[in-house]
DNA sequence: TACTTGACTTTAG
DNA sequence: TCTAAAGCCAAGT
């Protein structure tokens, strides 16, 4: 199983509702480091609608700025469409990862 | 075939 | 406490 490959297994079993971040898939991959390729291959993602990539975010709860789907905003409505809540402060919108962080 | 790049995180200064 | 740099690994050029 290549790298790429065990980053879809870990980020399809985030169940509905909650969200992991790059670090933590990374982790769960063997590879604490290796967060940057976990965008990476995301950002490849060849099985869009059965890898929720919209579900894995920054250690922060904040989303990848630009590059996901038609931009933060789309990924948002996924994730509150699954009942994720968002904080907004004005600049920026995270997750509140102290309620939603996936716990695997 | 080899080099560069890329949705980031972590550690050291 | 904040800033800077290194490290991870595959895909694209």
């Amino acid at each position: 199983m290549s790298f790429s490959q065990r980053v879809y297994a870990v980020v399809k079993r985030i169940p509905r509702g909650k969200v992991a971040t790059y670090g933590q898939v990374a982790a769960l991959i063997g590879s604490p480091r290796s967060s940057r390729f976990v965008g990476f291959a995301l950002h490849s993602n060849p099985y869009q609608g059965v890898v929720p990539c919209h579900r894995v975010v920054f250690k922060d709860g904040s989303l990848a700025p630009g590059f996901a789907f038609g931009g933060p905003q789309e990924q948002r409505k996924l994730l509150e469409a699954e009942g994720v809540h968002f904080l907004d402060n004005g600049q920026t919108v995270t997750v509140d990862m102290t309620q939603y962080q996936w716990e695997a």
